[in-house]
RNA sequence: GUGGGCGUAGCUCAAUGGUAGAGCACCUGACUGUGACUCAGGAUGCUGGGGGUUCAAUUCCCCUCGCCCACCCCA
């Protein structure tokens, strides 16, 4: 038996409701907020992402599906998607419009050993504002993820940090080098190779030893510069504005080169070591490294599948809205009936009804039961008694009641049920 | 990449060194043109794959593959 590869998941019939749900409500929320759709290639120049993400991050470094095409080239499926999107943008040159607002959706691709809300192909809801300096950008942005969060009846518990600027990181770098030279000793041997390429990450690191280690550390909300320090004040006043609860944790780190200033997470309940259900914040030199003009953005991603595993162990989650259109299922009996029933069922699609029907020639009682595990409000059986009469039997499920109407006033008499019952 | 756990029917899971069972689902009938409830019956497994120990392995050992969880990393 030839298996799907590993990381790589079916989603089935039964749950593809489920993430169709979630993708037309992001689309429904963030539209309220302006924000367009772009839909963005799968795969791209493996320079792309080397550039966009940073050479050193371990995206880049050992988790990107990449490979040579039939001619040589490097591509790579991409790993996330906001260095698509800033592609496009520059490639297009969005920016001759002040303001871009986009939200994307689809698959991402990252060589990792699966687990728990972790695959190698997994599904991403992001949106990026490109051209837009002010806190409110990000206040607004933060405001829109918790409200699609709501829509969707899931809770998520928001962090938000600020990681500087090209001014004050590097000082602050300095500072926590000297901080973490001194305590080399007692961190985990990840943190003590991490010094060179990202000292920031041992902040994060989840050993004791090392959390122990940096709690005297220096924050790097203490050492912002003035304009940092400015913007998250001024985040954080429209998010008191707006009565969004957060944390600030001064300890979250990115493991993406191209963040400043605002940083932000949304972690959630039920989903064990991966419990970190959205993250995003600010990049605003991102745009001008990959040769476009200096463009300020913020943006966020929020992984499906940890969505509907928090979704799916929370009773009180909103539920999509069920299909109001009643199925009707649709018995013919005998050759006659079955070329009469065909016309019927045109007939009821074209008005938009759904109908189901038994076109293998099932037996009445086979029937009726498909009738009833598919759900059917209605069964519509036809055989000889019935053609005769020109009449159908019309069976509703529910009330286990059925009467007989005539072939040309099927339509009728099922609006008019309708809307008795509306 | 590293560690731990687990692979038995479509699903959830039992069992024993002597070649496997339950519940759910499925099918048939009671009801020859009527579902749900009931009752009676039925089918289903290279016990993940390969090798070893043994008279005998689903059970014990080794390898391999797969899944899960954790580390790592991240959404």
């Amino acid at each position: 038996m030839v298996k799907a590869i590993r990381g790589f998941n079916d989603i089935l019939p039964g749950e593809s409701g489920l993430w169709r749900w979630f993708e037309s409500e992001a689309q429904r929320v963030f539209e309220t907020y302006g924000f367009a759709e772009i839909r963005l290639p799968v795969v791209e120049k493996t320079e792309l992402f080397i550039r966009g993400i940073g050479d050193t991050t371990d995206i880049v470094s050992k988790e990107m599906y990449t490979f040579p095409d039939r001619k040589g080239e490097s591509l790579t499926l991409r790993p996330e998607g906001t260095a698509s999107a800033v592609r496009a943008y520059v490639e297009h040159k969005q920016y001759t419009s002040p303001l871009t607002k986009v939200y994307y959706s689809g698959p991402m691709f990252r060589y990792e050993r699966p687990q728990k809300g972790r695959q190698r192909q997994f599904y991403q809801i992001g949106a990026e504002v490109l051209g837009d300096a002010s806190p409110a950008a990000d206040a607004e942005t933060i405001a829109m993820l918790m409200d699609f969060f709501k829509a969707v009846g899931v809770e998520g518990t928001l962090y938000i940090n600020s990681l500087g600027c090209s001014s004050c990181r590097p000082v602050y770098k300095i500072e926590l080098l000297r901080f973490l030279g001194v305590h080399t000793d007692e961190l985990c041997k990840n943190c003590t190779k991490r010094i060179e390429e990202n000292p920031l990450r041992a902040l994060d690191c989840k050993s004791p030893k090392c959390r122990e280690a940096t709690t005297e550390a220096p924050s790097i909300i203490d050492h912002l510069c003035l304009d940092c320090n400015k913007h998250f004040d001024d985040v954080i006043d429209l998010l008191n504005l707006m009565k969004i609860k957060y944390h600030t944790d001064h300890r979250m780190v990115r493991g993406l080169d191209y963040y400043t200033r605002t940083t932000f997470e949304v972690k959630a309940e039920g989903l064990g070591a991966q419990d970190t259900i959205a993250a995003g914040g600010r990049y605003d030199k991102l745009v001008s490294e990959l040769n476009g003009p200096d463009t300020p953005c913020v943006g966020f991603a929020l992984g499906m599948e940890r969505l509907a595993i928090v979704y799916n162990s929370n009773e009180d989650a909103n539920k999509p809205a069920p299909l109001d259109e009643p199925l009707i299922y649709v018995i013919t009996l005998g050759k006659a009936a079955r070329k009469a029933g065909m016309e019927i069922i045109k007939g009821l699609r074209e008005d938009g009804r759904r109908v189901e029907a038994d076109l293998m020639g099932e037996s009445v009682k086979k029937s009726m039961k498909r009738a009833d595990k598919l759900g059917a409000a209605y069964a519509l059986l036809l055989g000889d008694n019935e053609l005769e009469e020109g009449k159908i039997t019309i069976k509703d499920m529910k009330a286990a009641e059925q009467t007989n109407v005539p072939l040309d006033k099927i339509s009728t008499w099922l609006a008019e049920r309708a809307s008795k019952k509306a």
